[in-house]
DNA sequence: CATATTTTTACATTACCTTAACAACTTTTC
DNA sequence: GAAAAGTTGTTAAGGTAATGTAAAAATATG
């Protein structure tokens, strides 16, 4: 599970972010001012941290400058009213990975969590072309090989193939593939996955119904595996 | 490793992006007007330029239309206010690549850059004739044939075509067809497309209904094959 | 003004996604 | 170990959005 530091005074926002992050299970906690937030950086390691710019002791730009400093790579994600939007060059010359202005929505917010997360984090980046014994995909020019054979792949399908192989050898339950790949504002039932993973099986799959390659565990989710 | 020249004089903005651009793996160099910016381009021989519009000594668009004329391949990214969008396409008109307004994520410029890189990189040049099968079609003579037969197509057609066999076996979506063949400073709507491509396909197809040429990826694009 | 070309529109068609239904399989319970 | 409960595999049907297509409207060309 992903850890989130929100680093903002107004505590009404701090609540409500929360609420929404947890809800979608991250682990959240939070900083009232800006030296709080420096020191919470340090030793709470989060994955990602949201930043507000306007903060008591030490103003955003300077957190995000030492945090830069001390966890280049630690993601940053800032905070802004809009009418300061000139500042944000400022932040982001200072590093930052994104911004985003207030008033915002939530699930614009989540979706660039989720993007600079997935930039960011799981060192296993897809590559262009993803090659595995005999079955090969081009990410860029949507198309696939299955024995030299090409294949015929649906959007939805790559899209699935990517994060599978992202996460290539972990285990990705429903809802992670609901949230990650359908999105936050769509709700289909996990079902839908299943059909879909069906149809991947039979077009990737030497023997669908003997899977190798996305296997299933039983009550939590599958796995892709090579 | 890409090498990109910087040409801003705030200096913290160059910082920012330095910061960020080097954290990617890109070599970069700066200049902080528009004259040491011109005479860098020349001479470092970058393989992509960030440009600033306002800039002292020579402003941007005249460093754009120098630079086009002498390096007609060098790809530029014009960086502007985003007040001053009218101007965008004034920068566009003299040969620039691509835009981002201020304040943009920089997420969204690293998009930008591999796109615009990937663009010009793999940029396999269309001959003067292009032959595939038994389709011929001559760009300078403005003459096609299909099985020894002529064809007449229309300028949007050849121009459709060009963009096609520039990037073919990569997908094309109705929007960079829009951009790049009709220009940025025109709006066609994008089932325009659809119904240039539909005449093409009837033209240059065995079955215009099977086609085999030109593929269309759903949700996405088009695609040129051979 | 006549013609060719481009763009838009409207309707037909297709591909894709979702769901539902039932079969097969796992796990739990007794 | 058998039955029950829950999960997953699989397929087909229906709905929806994207695309194909032809013809009309608009625009450009000479």
């Amino acid at each position: 599970m992903k850890k989130i530091l929100i680093v903002e005074d107004e505590k009404d926002m701090v609540t409500g972010l929360k609420f929404n992050l947890e809800a979608r299970d991250y682990a959240v906690i939070a900083a009232y001012d800006g030296e709080e937030g420096y020191q919470k950086a340090l030793r709470e390691q989060p994955d990602l941290v949201i930043l507000d710019l306007m903060l008591p002791k030490r103003n955003g730009y300077e957190v995000c400058k030492s945090l830069k400093q001390e966890i280049p790579e630690l993601p940053i994600i800032i905070l802004t009213a809009k009418s300061q939007e000139a500042e944000i060059v400022t932040g982001l010359e200072l590093g930052a990975d994104d911004y985003i202005t207030k008033p915002f929505s939530v699930l614009e917010l989540l979706a660039r969590i989720s993007a600079v997360l997935r930039r960011t984090q799981s060192g296993t980046r897809v590559p262009e072309v993803y090659r595995s014994g005999d079955l090969e995909i081009n990410f860029r020019k949507y198309s696939a090989k299955k024995k030299d054979k090409s294949l015929t792949l649906s959007p939805r399908e790559y899209e699935i193939l990517k994060y599978f192989i992202e996460r290539r050898g972990e285990i990705v339950s429903r809802e992670d593939l609901l949230n990650q790949v359908w999105g936050y504002d769509s709700f289909p039932n996990t079902r839908t996955v299943d059909a879909h993973i069906a149809k991947l099986r039979q077009k990737i799959e030497d023997k669908p119904e003997e899977p190798e390659l996305i296997i299933t565990i039983h009550g939590t989710g599958y796995k892709f595996l090579e």
